[in-house]
This record gives C-alpha cells, sequence and structure tokens, in this order.
DNA sequence: GCCAACGTTGGC
DNA sequence: GCCAACGTTGGC
C-alpha cells in the first residue's frame, strides 16, 4: 500500500518540535479519541511522516517533520492511576489505547503559520483548515504535503 | 479568557 | 437508543 501522510498535533507549552529535537524520538501517549487512535494503530505505518503541528500556540502552525518509528503499542498511560491519561475502563488484556512512536526529522526554520495555510488556495479541502476540525492525529493528502512542505521551504516569502 | 464546535457520558 | 449535560479542543 502507498505511503500516507499524517500531521499531529501538540501544543509547545506541553511538547514541541524543539523537544522532539532534543529528545530525537517520543511516545505519542495520551490520545484519548477514538478517531486518532483508529489512524495510529489501523493506518499508520513506520517511515511515514507526519507534519509536526503546534496548536493553541503564538501563533499556531507547522512547526517541522517527524516520521512514524514503531508500530502501534499499548500506551502504558491508561493503566497509571497517576497519570492524567488513566483510564479505569481499560484492561491489559484488551487495551483501549494505543499509540507510536514517533521520530525527529527537521524543524523548520519559519513556523508555516495557520494563517498562511489558510490563504493557500491550493491547501483548500485540507482537514485541518475545517471549521470545527480538533482531531490531534490526522492524514494529510499528499499533494497537501507536498505543498506545505514548500511553504516552508520558501523562506525568502513572506 | 472566551466560546463555538465537537465528542463522550449517562439517565431515562 | 435518544439526547441533554458536560468536558475538551483550539482559534481568536
Amino acid at each position: 500500500m502507498a505511503k500516507r501522510f499524517w500531521l499531529m498535533k501538540s501544543e509547545p507549552e506541553v511538547y514541541s518540535i524543539e523537544d522532539l529535537e532534543r529528545e530525537r524520538e517520543t511516545g505519542w501517549e495520551g490520545v484519548r479519541n477514538y478517531q486518532a487512535r483508529n489512524f495510529m494503530r489501523d493506518d499508520m505505518k513506520q517511515g511515514e511522516l507526519v507534519l509536526f503541528y503546534h496548536s493553541n500556540a503564538e501563533p499556531s502552525g507547522v512547526a517541522g517533520l517527524a516520521k512514524v518509528s514503531s508500530d502501534p503499542t499499548p500506551d502504558a498511560s491508561q493503566f497509571d492511576p497517576h497519570s492524567e491519561y488513566f483510564d479505569a475502563a481499560s484492561s491489559k488484556t484488551s487495551p483501549k489505547w494505543v499509540h507510536v512512536t514517533i521520530s525527529f526529522v527537521e524543524r523548520f526554520d519559519e513556523l508555516v503559520t495557520l494563517a498562511r495555510l489558510k490563504a493557500e488556495k491550493n491547501l483548500a479541502g485540507m482537514a485541518l483548515l475545517r471549521p470545527g476540525q480538533r482531531l490531534s492525529v490526522q492524514p494529510v493528502d499528499e499533494g497537501h504535503f507536498a505543498r506545505v512542505l514548500r511553504l516552508a521551504k520558501a523562506r525568502a516569502r513572506v
């Protein structure tokens, strides 16, 4: 099957592209939305590229690139009563929540801001730009992905 | 900090 | 299985 492309959101105050650059890779724990989980569980393959998006930020936007670097595995935080992600309804024999590990690929010299994405006619229809879209893990069309990358490289233009 | 949009929960 | 209440997301 053809490679797919992804976008994952993180609040930079919580975990930013700089954090990922320093740590090189991280387990994407804490996803508690079924659609987002299903993408990680069913569709993500190792090596596929991920737009790393800073949400709830000043400004928000795509901050860099990561790649999927593990198969889906149970998210350990669901079993930890001290974790904010603890889920009493989950069991080790049939874990509700899985996650993947992503690893650092690059940090864009300049954030590709949400405003800039919205201004780009060719990105019309991108899920991220749909009003009310809140999915923290979402697929990205190959064409949209390529165009976001091109925006990231077009540094001179503001 | 506000609040609209959305997902989840739980009473019935 | 409906749907109101509630919690969360995330732009502004």
